[in-house]
RNA sequence: GUCAGAGUAGCUCAGUUGGUUAGAGCAUCGGACUCAUAAGCCGAGGGUCGGGAGUUCAAGUCUCCCCUCUGACACCA
């Protein structure tokens, strides 16, 4: 392992939503793998730097706040107390929240604004065509249908405009871009979606417009007040912002002295684009080094069908947290969606999925391991360690390697399969007691045999739960404190260097404390709630 | 329409460079046990591997055609 000093910082973004309406389910699915991912590293000992937020400007934002007959801002800071409560009740743990309407975070556009203006990037044009004021944005004649109507917004004619923009030349980008793609083969992941960009960057970049008129909530472009900065130029550098302490002048200097350049942006796969084309170029042209990579999650169905407002088939995160916690949402999303596909949310098999893996192979592999010791040992842990145990005993074998693997895994945000690792390994546990039989073996008097399987076992269940207190962070927490360690996962009180991590993560390396307590169930069997 | 990917047990998925009776977890059913959250363990049923044709001694695995689904196709938070 290299101990170099980047090696031992890691930063990481969620998207900063769109503050249109309260959080929706996909956008806790992104913000509970990345807390996950960030967790993760903490765990590794590294310094993280995790941020989320929220995207504010923009012409919806202004309407839908004039709906509710409020000042935009209000309804921001409305939908922004919604975000941060949804995220108290996941356990998501970010460093930062960042807001596109911060004060600091103007500065930096103009900064960065500037730089790119300097480079020649930026210039005047007009745009003329047929705009579509409910999709904020041009079509193309071919696009529309009968007398110029919008063909997704079928109500209303699209209006002629001619009107003036500023442009990104993202034209000048492109080799530069294939390059990047070329010389960096993990930056856009998964593959599948690397190839999308690929195929896309290949038919040739147009430039973009940046700046709007008529459009009040944003802010102006700094060379010409008469535009406001459109979207995705002003929300990507909220990343850039999030970066300055909070006693940091805000320059780019100050913001990206620390932790640029960032090394994950964790995305869904509908702003790809945005995040592999469009902000590389950008950061080029400001003559910033480029994020390490962007990965493009799937989309969560409902029942095998696409949720939406028309099929009324929408998952509320508020209430599946508020029926199942925050453990068992986090642990479905993420062991039973493989991060990069699309994934199936169904009630039934959330229910058998978690009753399964953490109530009757987790938690309860604990508890009558716990209650055996209490039964023929007085609850006096066995203190043995790996040295004990012969290289092919059942659970020291899978045991033994199984922290490297999960490093490997979890390096490559494959979680999913680095759950069924750990969860292999907790069943095994529950074979190997059948087939040792502890109950047999101490009517036989043999307490010595007994100790040896009582330690595997709750070894193995330690192991699993420090590999999972990413992902189960309170359910880790309670076997740790039933194992007799004063731990809290969801606190820095958990040791987390990286020479803790080398200990904790092996198996049969850490001595459990001597007398434990009662044991109590980690994790309660969910019953179908029956709601419509 | 063009391009890309996918279609394997009821569900979620594994299946290496083609090679013995196609696997896992969950669900269902049966059995023996008791330390445990009626959990766990053992066992069973269940698949013409989307359809068709071809190459081969041999194809889920290669080739071609067809069907279905998903995604990208220029500014969709």
């Amino acid at each position: 392992m290299n101990n170099s000093a980047n090696n031992h910082k890691f930063s990481l973004t969620t998207p900063l939503y769109y503050v249109n309406g309260v959080p929706h389910v996909g956008s806790a699915y992104t913000t509970i793998t990345a807390d996950a991912v960030a967790r993760f590293q903490r765990l590794q000992g590294k310094s993280v730097l995790f941020i989320t937020g929220t995207d504010e400007h923009g012409q919806k934002i202004q309407r839908t706040a004039t709906e509710e007959n409020v000042e935009p801002q209000i309804h921001c800071d409305r939908i922004v107390d919604s975000f941060k409560s949804l995220w108290d009740k996941l356990n998501i743990k970010y460093d930062r929240f960042s807001r596109t309407t911060a004060p600091k975070h103007q500065a930096i556009v103009n900064e960065f604004f500037d730089r790119v203006w300097q480079k020649g990037d930026i210039y005047l044009d007009r745009q003329q065509g047929w705009y579509c004021v409910s999709c904020e944005e041009f079509k193309e004649e071919r696009e529309l249908i009968e007398d110029h109507h919008c063909a997704i917004h079928t109500n209303k004619p699209a209006e002629w405009r001619d009107e003036e923009n500023y442009f990104f030349r993202l034209s000048q980008y492109q080799q530069e871009l294939e390059e990047l793609y070329q010389s960096n083969p993990d930056f856009i992941q998964p593959a599948s979606r690397r190839n999308e960009v690929l195929n896309f960057v290949k038919q040739g970049l147009k430039d973009f417009s940046i700046s709007r008129v008529n459009l009040e909530w944003g802010f102006p472009i700094p060379v010409d007040d008469k535009h406001t900065i459109y979207v995705w130029f002003d929300a990507l550098l909220g990343y850039v912002t999030a970066l300055l302490d909070p006693e940091d002048e805000p320059t780019l200097d100050n913001a990206l002295s620390k932790w640029w350049p960032i090394n994950l942006h964790l995305i869904g796969k509908d702003i790809l684009r945005f995040h592999a084309v469009y902000w590389p170029a950008m950061l080029a042209s400001a003559g910033l080094p480029l994020p390490t990579k962007v990965f493009g999650h799937g989309f969560l169905t409902k029942d095998g069908l696409k949720m939406g407002k028309t099929l009324g088939n929408t998952i509320d995160p508020f209430d599946l947290v508020d029926r199942y916690g925050a453990d068992a949402v986090r642990y479905y999303f993420i062991k039973e969606i493989e991060l990069g596909k699309d994934g199936d949310f169904n009630e039934t098999r959330f229910i058998e999925v978690l009753n399964n893996d953490l109530a009757n192979v987790l938690g309860n592999s604990l508890n009558r391991t716990l209650g055996m010791l209490k039964k023929y040992c007085q609850s006096n842990a066995p203190q043995l360690t790996s040295a004990d145990y012969g290289g092919d005993h059942p659970l020291k074998s899978i045991g033994m390697d199984l922290g490297d693997r999960i490093v490997q895994m979890n390096n490559n945000l494959q979680f999913s399969q680095g759950c069924e690792e750990i969860l292999n390994l907790v069943r095994s546990c529950n074979k190997y007691i059948d087939d040792s039989a502890p109950w047999t073996l101490f009517k036989e008097g043999k307490q010595a045999e007994i100790e040896q399987i009582l330690y595997a076992v709750l070894e193995s269940v330690r192991l699993s739960a420090y590999l999972l207190s990413p992902i189960i962070p309170d359910i880790s927490t309670k076997i740790y404190q039933q194992l007799g360690f004063d731990w809290n996962f969801n606190t820095d009180r958990y040791p987390q260097t990286v020479d803790d991590f080398l200990i904790h993560s092996q198996w049969g390396k850490l001595a459990i404390k001597q007398t434990l307590d009662k044991a109590s169930p980690v994790f309660s069997r969910l019953e179908l709630s029956s709601e419509a």
